[in-house]
DNA sequence: CTGAAAGCGCTAACAC
DNA sequence: GTGTTAGCGCTTTCAG
């Protein structure tokens, strides 16, 4: 086992190279002042001590830890897990630490503990990745001034104290919509995310808006609601195929969801797109091998990731340097529609 | 903007409470050497200013980081991210931070620099949760000493100078494989992960021996590999279909690939489980709403993660009480198979 | 080009 | 019960 060594410290790397432990910083941070031999040997004897320069004493001093703190929830789920890719992915590229935080579910408001964790390890900056649910941001906003330190927030309604970083919804859905009315369907129902995702009332709301500019019905038995799960959503296309017998497509607010459609209406003998179109949202990759391959709003959830990470890393260097940073503070991505098989009715 | 606020510091609060800076540090500590009236004095004037102690400072002289280091890779696909979550919600739980690395390819052998980075912010042991390619962890034992800190992997082949926690693929894939025996396929072909993984190496394994016991045929033409993405399964199937026409049965060593395996049989106009049967391997939630459910070996890759998180907790511990920790190093979880319509031709 | 002194924010080890 | 002194490992002055 590999027993607790003592750290090798810096004067440990001084005395053996007989200069300064002055010097020996110098090196570390490739300041140009050193004489060139003397850098050589002080490498040298780095190297053989096997000395790393401890980042919790640098931190300390230079009062930047290059560190970022992540809040995320559900990362059991493909949509959470992706963007968090993305952060790790920018992050590792700019040279940033992740201090990685958890909310004990979707929905907590728990968000104190977590917060003083992220200030007691004086991350430089916060990433705030988590789904807006009912009124859990507005507790964030309360408590964020206290952190001291700049935040970036994805998914979020209203312009706030902080960044924002997240993908256009709405327009998302819109362009669901109105495909599947150019492919002629005029009895569109929609399943739901939970209705106090705020990106389920997003999509909820373009799909009603496209229809009832098209003067169609969006009454309460054209819609139900599941919980982005395969289960709820199967549970949910059974009852819309009851409330709403006259369906002949389905606007889907996940893709887990509208693959329990697409395995209900094989069960039951409905051609898709023939007698029911299907539309999905999120672009998994697996997707396009449901059965049929699925239409779906594609939103590139590792750029937000990335995203949220670069706008971060500005506002933490603007801030440092005192300069006011005049830019923006909103970042809206678009997604985009994957059209296959599940919608195209009209095979031109 | 929350302008970058010079932080409170334990003088700040020392001084405005009246007391020594000591005094203070007791209270945040909770030790119980101070008395009642001052104890709550000092707790007032830490609410007033919103002192937070500084981890750093702490970490520096306690030796001790309560923060872990977590390598990963892959962070885009569902066994990853379902390990990650695991070891976040027991690290949550444990009370430690998480610092989050991820390789820059699954394949990486890069490791120096992670390490480095590991090592000099100081953690107190490390979950290497790296699938196990090519020889990629050979490179991590001969570095892993050099951490001073203990390590757990998970996925590996031989008991290591580290600490072992991973799911029993071959044990998975043999029920697997027995189970389309038992059902009376008697035709069966594979499609494998990339080979260079380990897991896919035991998975194969375990089918052919399974095979062979039973005195069937695992020749080259009764399988095939591909990359574990849906594209990747749709390929490898059309193949198999091709290079070996009398096929009954599919194991498929992912769900991903399963998935591919049952649009391209739909598409053929073959009839699951009757004239094919197919196992999948992984047990995501989604493999139960294929069109057939599908029957998957499943695996608790969150139990994997806290597991990792809690032996290694375990160790560190050990070790900072220089008790020598007799305890086993390996941990290996069962796997259990959910039979589903997509393999049940003898329906009882 | 190099070194000495001071201190980041906190706690361990002593005093009192 | 409480305060004082020292120092974790590094960098920032400021001398030379």
């Amino acid at each position: 086992m590999s027993s607790r060594v003592k750290r090798v410290t810096i004067k440990d790397v001084a005395a053996a190279a007989g200069v300064s432990t002055q010097t020996v910083s110098r090196v570390i941070n490739d300041r140009p002042d050193v004489a060139d031999s003397t850098r050589q040997q002080v490498r040298e004897v780095i190297q053989r001590l096997g000395y790393r320069p401890s980042a919790l004493a640098r931190s300390m001093i230079r009062r930047r830890s290059y560190t970022l703190g992540v809040v995320t929830a559900g990362l059991q789920f493909i949509g959470p897990s992706r963007v968090l890719h993305g952060i790790t992915d920018a992050a590792e590229e700019e040279g940033y630490g992740l201090l990685l935080k958890q909310l004990p579910s979707f929905g907590s408001t728990a968000v104190d503990p977590i917060l003083d964790r992220l200030v007691e390890r004086r991350v430089d900056g916060v990433i705030w990745a988590v789904p807006e649910i009912g009124d859990n941001h507005r507790w964030l906003e309360e408590h964020t001034s206290r952190l001291g330190v700049p935040v970036v927030v994805t998914s979020t309604r209203q312009p706030t104290d902080t960044y924002v970083v997240n993908i256009d919804n709405y327009s998302g859905a819109e362009m669901a919509t109105r495909h599947l009315l150019e492919q002629g369907y005029d009895h569109i129902g929609h399943i739901t995310g939970p209705l106090d995702w705020w990106e389920s009332q997003q999509r909820k709301a373009a799909w009603a808006d496209v229809l009832a500019e098209a003067g169609l019905c969006t009454d309460e038995h054209t819609w139900t609601s599941g919980n982005w799960s395969s289960a709820s959503g199967r549970r949910a296309a059974q009852r819309l195929f009851e409330q709403f017998p006259e369906m002949d497509a389905i606007f889907v607010a996940n893709d887990q969801m509208a693959l329990s459609v697409l395995q209900l209406a094989a069960e039951r003998g409905l051609r898709v797109p023939q007698d029911l179109g299907v539309v999905g949202f999120d672009g998994i990759p697996e997707s396009g091998f449901f059965w049929p391959a699925l239409t779906t709003v594609d939103q590139d959830q590792h750029l937000l990731g990335s995203s949220a990470v670069r706008v971060l890393i500005e506002a933490i260097d603007a801030e440092t340097d005192e300069e006011t940073p005049a830019e923006s503070k909103r970042l809206l991505l678009q997604p985009s529609l994957i059209v296959r098989a599940s919608s195209l009715r009209n095979r031109t």
